[in-house]
DNA sequence: TCAATAGTGTCTCTTAGACATTATGGT
DNA sequence: ACCATAATGTCTAAGAGACACTATTGA
């Protein structure tokens, strides 16, 4: 067997080039819902919005980029991306999860610079608070369709494809719909959560399907007070509707069973 | 909103600590087949197996780790992995895919060290002829649990402990199983090499779940002949199987439907 | 009373899950 | 004839999928 680069490259061989930063860069998506206003309550307009940052310094001057920056030697990358989300938010505790590294030759006019890409989800009103209480331009969302068209810094318009497809898979797989709503939410809510990551989302009988506890394994419970009375909600239409919770049921998918 | 650390951090203020490597290790999976020599015909004993190298240099001299190697400044990190994966089986084009970085500070005594783990699916035979043809006894396959109870190099048990993870995930969710079958198997290969990796995993209509074509959406098809007559195959009993191929089709799970 | 959302009835066909049973063919 | 593997039969209960239908209530 041949030898191992890794001990070819001894701690001595410090001639190697190496690394110039290693930072974490963060796709923080949220959902943002509009009121529509007709005279009648309706359900609201929902969309999938990415945060955006404009670039002040050289490189990509003026040009919109995701948020991030270099990590630290002493913290982990992880770390590195808490950091900037909670800077981005004021929130510590979201989301985040990393999901790809991007390491093209030549990505960053600085140098060699590898970079680890993290998605963050956020309720709305997180970043809603967060864009009011800034009064600097340079900070915006932007729709998932929005940002895609745009000529982003650096390789970010890949990064956000990418992002976007992990999304979209983690939406269907997973109940990560959860940190866009609510703790008790109805299911038109839940629906139009999945609907707005995945357009394609289609379920004729969902309300059923999903409230048959026996197949879904209580994959959502209904909400009670204290007196064991169903909590109903009527924001979106006058009859009211019966508000769920998610429980802590993990689902576990099969295409062999 | 505060300056972002990206912006902070210049070109021109290389005064900050630099990563000394970017190197990639690979978590190379392959599960051994061997005979039981009964008088007849069975099924063989299947364990999934990990590579490991002993390690001849400082640090962790005599240790065993995964192989990798640090990348290069003209290549990414997964042409840094792919080049790794054929100097090991001296093959290219196997199937490789990332899945973590680890970065916590102080897991390489060279210095700041952040490494992307990959894992890799190779059929056995590919590394059974590549140990044949080296007799260096550095390079050797331990069963996933004899590696786990291993003490290993740098924090590659965390590393293999998470690649389990995620291959046992994947062996559910995609359709990997066939890295580790030839082109054409039996049922009970398939389900045999699922139950080498997920050993939880028990089906008892196994064979009608996954050829009942309508609910897997052909996830697998019958092999054929030129004459269109089934191919069949007593490998492993005197009655003998019917041989399957997997189609191309990409199952969609949703835990929504 | 209408609009917009919430939720149920009902039907057919398919699938899940559990077990029992039959098929094959070399040693 | 036996054994290990391969595959089918049969039954019940549950679920998928499609569509029509009823329920609620403020403006």
């Amino acid at each position: 067997m041949s030898e191992h680069i890794e001990n070819e490259t001894s701690y001595s061989s410090s001639h190697y080039r190496t690394p110039d930063g290693a930072p974490a860069d963060i796709v923080i998506f949220t959902i943002t819902s509009t009121e529509r206003n007709t005279g009648k309550k309706t359900l609201p307009l929902r969309e999938l919005q990415v945060l955006l940052i404009e670039r002040k310094r050289w490189p990509f001057v003026g040009q919109w980029a995701l948020p991030g920056g270099f990590a630290k030697e002493t913290e982990t990358i992880q770390a590195c991306a808490e950091r900037e989300l909670e800077e981005e938010t004021g929130v510590s505790g979201l989301h985040i999860e990393y999901f790809n590294v991007y390491s093209k030759p030549g990505r960053d006019p600085r140098g060699w610079i590898i970079s680890h890409a993290f998605f963050a989800l956020v309720h709305e009103s997180l970043l809603a608070e967060r864009r009011a209480a800034d009064d600097a331009a340079d900070v915006k969302l932007f729709t998932a369709q929005e940002a895609l068209a745009m000529n982003l810094a650096f390789d970010h318009n890949e990064v956000l494809r990418d992002a976007l497809e992990r999304i979209r898979h983690s939406m269907l797989t997973t109940t990560i719909a959860k940190q866009f709503l609510p703790e008790e939410f109805t299911i038109s809510e839940l629906y139009q959560v999945i609907q707005t990551v995945v357009p394609e989302f289609e379920e004729q009988n969902f309300i059923r399907k999903i409230t048959s506890t026996q197949s879904r394994k209580g994959l959502i419970e209904e909400a009670t007070d204290q007196t064991g009375q169903p909590k109903m909600s009527n924001r979106y239409s006058q009859r009211a509707a019966q508000l769920y919770r998610f429980t802590d049921y993990v689902p576990q998918l099969s295409i062999y069973s």
